[in-house]
DNA sequence: GTCTATAAGGAGATAGAC
DNA sequence: GTCTATCTCCTTATAGAC
């Protein structure tokens, strides 16, 4: 029936809402029943268990994430440009919603139990894995070619993932002085996404 | 009494340890008194309520952040070495525990109300402000006279506490593949540290 | 497929004996 | 001050009617 596969869908939106604003454990089944109009029963019904629920909505995007993650590695003629297509990709999947940052840090990092879940599945994946060699081995022309000083690829990619996650984690710290606006926000993004910028090119410069 | 005072003690000592271990709504105050060996009802003849008892544990350390965060900007000739202390005290910081990073993300930076008490209480204080203030006239400074290039004070601490809150939310990640002895976290850390510090100060220079 | 009802357990907090 | 017992509420999950 297409009543079922609407609520099903239903379910699995507004799961993923809750869960982004709320966290996995301050969120309820009983909540999310609510929310989506029907009984709590019924979640348990479709997903069995509340754990079920969490993957079957983040898992897809993960794979999501993974799959594109070597596409800014391909275009843009020199290294620098390179790492500004990967700051402006982050930068752009973060800002699809506000809450992704601090609920990877919490519920994926934070948890060793979905850490190593996370791990098995994804990165030690044919593409994962793909796209970080190409990656590595494009840094090690660029410090043997002496256009980027001496620096190691996962530091290097560690330090931009860090300073993309954190400007959206420290940013509703920001707004709570008041400027709420998305006007405000959508500057303060941009700035901070500039500043990143700066900081990483001249940082890894000879 | 000075039994009593012992069990309040201790429960302040076992609920530190426990909330920066399993966080605070994973921490429950049965297994609280469990780990100290009396009952639950006892937390809360102590502490009212268990809310009341996480502000009784950190309240007292998060005044001591602010308080040093000054300390750093007064030793050191040169700019880059004072930049080159507060990474070192950052890292010394979070180094004394390694919950302790991923606990202020998830527990004060995530908990919009946490956060708001926080703010009140302690950003808004003299010794923060004034901390901060000299900090931005000293960057103004530098600018001014040419020795590093033009950046803003508040960028440049928010990349510096971003890259070192990184490094220990991102810790466990490499140690879940099985290097977990704390050699290698020892090493990790001061490689990351390293790393982190280079990024810097390469980035701000002219 | 969707519901009501309920099981089974855990939480924080309180009352009152000692 | 420390205990046991208990209240109240909320959680996930299941059973069974329709």
């Amino acid at each position: 029936m297409e009543r079922n596969n609407n609520i099903e869908k239903r379910i699995l939106w507004v799961a993923e809402r809750l869960f982004l604003e709320k966290g996995f454990s301050g969120t309820s089944t009983t909540e999310i029943a609510k929310a989506v109009g029907c009984n709590q029963a019924l979640i348990h019904y479709y997903f069995r268990t509340k754990e079920k629920l969490f993957w079957d909505i983040f898992a897809p995007k993960m794979e999501q994430v993974v799959e594109y993650l070597d596409a800014p590695l391909d275009n843009g003629a020199d290294f620098f440009e390179r790492i500004t297509n990967i700051i402006d990709f982050y930068f752009g999947m973060l800002e699809l919603d506000e809450r992704l940052a601090p609920f990877i840090v919490n519920e994926l990092i934070m948890s060793p139990s979905r850490w190593e879940f996370f791990r098995e599945r994804f990165l030690r994946s044919e593409s994962r894995s793909r796209a970080f060699v190409k990656f590595e081995k494009m840094v090690e022309e660029e410090v043997e070619a002496g256009r980027i000083r001496n620096v190691q690829a996962i530091d290097l990619l560690l330090d931009i993932m860090s300073l993309c996650l954190s400007t959206f984690i420290v940013a509703p710290m920001g707004y709570a002085r008041g400027e709420c606006d998305s006007n405000a926000r959508k500057e303060y993004l941009q700035h901070r996404k500039e500043a990143v910028t700066i900081l990483v090119l001249k940082g890894i410069s000879v």
